[in-house]
DNA sequence: GTAGGCGTTGACGTGGGCGTCAAGGCAAGA
DNA sequence: TCTTGCCTTGACGCCCACGTCAACGCCTAC
């Protein structure tokens, strides 16, 4: 199989293999022609990589599995390297899941008194005798 | 006030502030030298900018609280653009964390499916007259 | 012959928000 | 006078996973 069949089996591009290989992450034979050549074991590395990439993982962290693979084992994440990526990746999901929750929120209370102070101007604005001045409630200067 | 010490005084770098100004987000006036020149209200532009940075939002996102004080509104948010660019930006918080989500219970899931692969492996080990084989249980392979 | 379709390497572009030089100007203090 | 410290513009670097273009080679079909 030469890369733009395994590229389309794979659903990438073939300028996504070449770049895998130049990173060292799925080396190619070459046949005759100097064309890079594959097996069905590589489709699986690729299938592998892309599934994790999906998930967020960055290309380094990808390899723990690529290689478990290549090693023989029945599955990328049968070795020990590929749970502690796994460990590293839930820790990092769980922060970041927390922060934009955290800034979620923030930004949620920022909008809701900014609806208010814009609703009680206008109705500052229809009553002419209305509330007294003098009521700044403080922004968002940190 | 110079460039340097608004810098400071917001706890960010000259480099930064050029590249506001350059973006056309912060523009300054100039004194004999060509030197920029500010005043306490870019400082308080300055605040609202980093404030939202803080947040996550991209720098164009920050133009319409930047532009509704300069137009003289009390805050940032006082303008009903900048309501928009917090809704929006709500539905992205909401959106990104709904996957992130999704992602951290599809890795949970693998990491617990990989420990008791491992975990049946090791018993097996141990007992030689174990399970019965052809108990492959499938992978990710998506 | 030639057009098409596959492959090759190399190099530059992308986005966002800056960091980091390089080369120079201008003013104040020792 | 010389240093220092601030300022100026301009330009390239960074990160990451590729996209895109250029210029070329090989094989097949018409």
């Amino acid at each position: 199989m030469r890369i733009g069949e395994l590229a389309a089996r794979a659903g990438t591009t073939t300028r996504t293999l070449r770049y895998y290989e130049a990173r060292g992450l799925l080396p190619a034979r070459r046949d005759g022609n100097g064309h890079r050549t594959y097996d069905e074991g590589d489709l699986r590395l690729l299938e592998q990589i892309r599934t994790l990439q999906d998930f967020g993982f960055g290309l380094e962290e990808t390899r723990p599995f690529v290689e478990c693979l290549r090693a023989g084992h029945p599955e990328g994440d049968s070795c020990p390297a590929s749970l502690v990526v796994y460990r590293r990746k839930l820790d990092e999901l769980d922060a970041l899941i927390g922060q934009l929750t955290a800034v979620r929120e923030t930004v949620a209370g920022q909008l809701r008194r900014a609806e208010r102070a814009r609703d009680e101007l206008a109705a500052e604005a229809l009553v002419p005798g209305g509330p007294e001045p003098g009521c700044e409630l403080g922004g968002m200067t940190r």
